[in-house]
DNA sequence: ACCGATTGTTGGTGTCACCATCAATCTTGT
DNA sequence: ACAAGATTGATGGTGACACCAACAATCGGT
């Protein structure tokens, strides 16, 4: 084999669990260092459904973004001393706590956001809108599947 | 929030990263339980380049595969120790170990691959035999552009 | 009132990608 | 030929992540 050069196995650039997998390692780099010192990527999750669907469970904002309830609670935490969120108790339901984003939360997704939009950019460069699209469009499919 | 719902975020949905992020985990946690008591994905891996380039010093596993230097030397050790690999210095390089394929390992190699198989029909039963297809050039062309 | 399910929380597990460092060895530029 | 730099295998470590088990408190249905 030579040294300059690393061809991928045939048997690996043909397995969709494998492409699917390193794109999510690239991805994911691209995504860390945009957020670098900032957030991480499950708390944009998080922030974003607030955003969409209003003040919400723990419960419930874990199941819409694939967030264990249990690493739910470490993100809350977070973001509630850093400001961005509010937790006070359901008064309809004492085991729930109901989580709101605060103007200062909502101010930094809008900065996340902008941060994340900048990498994927650089991770499609390769790509056109219509084929960034039809990928999106595609894994939609398989998760919406499983 | 109806909490027997759980639709996703638009912002998720329509941000690539994510989406393939999501792809990813259940990629994984599929190939990951085909594979359960057998190997890992990266043993497999780097069977597969063994396999189709020949024998190689650990340092070019580690290229073709995206694997790191310092976790291929834990692959390596532990299929050696299962009689897949053998492992010989490179008697033109003092630096290098050379790594081969053995029959019990290529053996191996294509149980794995027909776990991996299943869990790949089941990762993408949504999707037609073309639209995988699909799924795969685009992602690869992501990843040659990375 | 009881039973089962749900909630927030704690603690823990294994894997993964990655990094820094080291001594030994090779390669290069002069 | 020699110094300087790069490469190799290897060790140890880090942080993030996905996931699981258990718990007390609380709710819902029957």
């Amino acid at each position: 084999m030579d040294s300059t050069t690393h061809p991928t196995p045939a048997r690996l650039r043909v397995l969709p669990s494998w492409v699917i997998n390193q794109a999510a390692i690239a991805a994911n780099r691209l995504t860390d260092r945009a957020l670098a010192g900032t957030s991480s990527r499950r708390q944009f999750a998080m922030l974003s459904a607030l955003d969409e669907f209003g003040p919400s469970s723990q419960a419930d904002l874990g199941r819409c973004t694939g967030i264990d309830r249990s690493d739910v609670v470490t993100g809350v935490n977070a973001m509630v001393e850093q400001g961005f969120l509010q937790q006070r108790p359901d008064p309809a339901d004492g085991r729930r706590n109901i989580v709101t984003l605060t103007p200062a939360g909502k101010d930094h997704l809008e900065r996340l956001s902008a941060l994340i939009a900048d990498a994927q950019n650089e991770l499609l460069r390769a790509l056109s809108p219509s084929e960034s699209k039809m990928i999106v469009d595609l894994l939609n499919r398989v998760l919406d599947s499983g």
